[in-house]
DNA sequence: TATGAAACTATACAGTA
DNA sequence: TACTGTATAGTTTCATA
């Protein structure tokens, strides 16, 4: 992990559609080193994998919601993540310090299905509290990808 | 967008190395004609970009922070979206309801670069106050990228 | 939307420092 | 061990129907 490994990356993330004839234009290797680099930065890991970055409101997605939870005593941890992680309209889901359990972003096609998940997380009795958080304009956004499509 | 298109996003939101016959043969439609709707998507802007999903760790970002602010009065929030999108620690900022004004994702080196980032804040007099979480692990991650590598 | 030809790209390999 | 250049295999792109 160098200042190659750093600029390859760099550019991956840009646009990882980039030909391996340009990424060895910008760092100044040969295609074949860059094309041994990516591939070693991918077997350890450090590139998880190249995906579509997409536009939510595109896929009916247009509402963006952080909410954090309180759990309900008693409950089981697990089963919570498990739930979660299931569930298509969450998109990241943290487990974190503070005075909540829990932070999770929502991509929403609307605050009906806002209304939706709040309900059945107090139906299900998983929480003891919650806030809600809408996102009404991103200064720095990562990709974003959809779940359910 | 149909459900041919959705599932063409979904193929590329989980490996956008896929080659057309593999899509197609997933799709059901010929390689030319699921590249035609992949150039669509692409002109469309409902396919952002292709793009590396890193891991943080790997790379010397261990650490992940999100951070609520409340601005100081007075202060142009022009002024302080352009700071805040110039930082390469920021890796997401969005502008939200509630009684914070800001929530913003970090991807920081260490809890030294946490301590800082949120120096800088004051001492700029950006902000009335602040609230940090950290994030202690992930149940559900989006693809992460980092700026400033 | 499908087919097939042409252009391009990635990959594997042999050789070098 | 890391890199280069070349040959091959594979993929995308485009013209045509």
């Amino acid at each position: 992990m160098d200042t190659i490994d750093r600029k390859i990356a760099t550019c991956l993330m840009g646009d990882a559609r980039l030909s391996l004839a340009e990424i060895s234009a910008r760092v100044g290797l040969s295609t074949s080193a860059v094309n041994d680099r990516i591939q070693k930065l991918r077997q350890r890991g450090a590139i998880r994998g190249i995906r579509a970055d997409l536009d939510p409101a595109a896929f009916g997605r247009p509402v963006l919601a952080f909410l954090f939870v309180a759990l309900a005593r008693g409950i089981s941890e697990e089963a919570f993540r498990a739930d979660i992680a299931g569930r298509p309209e969450v998109t990241a889901c943290h487990h974190v310090t503070g005075g909540w359990n829990y932070l999770i972003q929502l991509r929403l096609e609307g605050l009906e299905a806002l209304e939706a998940f709040l309900s059945m997380l107090k139906a299900g009795g998983w929480i003891e509290r919650s806030e809600t958080m809408l996102s009404l304009s991103a200064v720095v956004e990562p990709p974003v990808i959809l779940r359910g499509l």
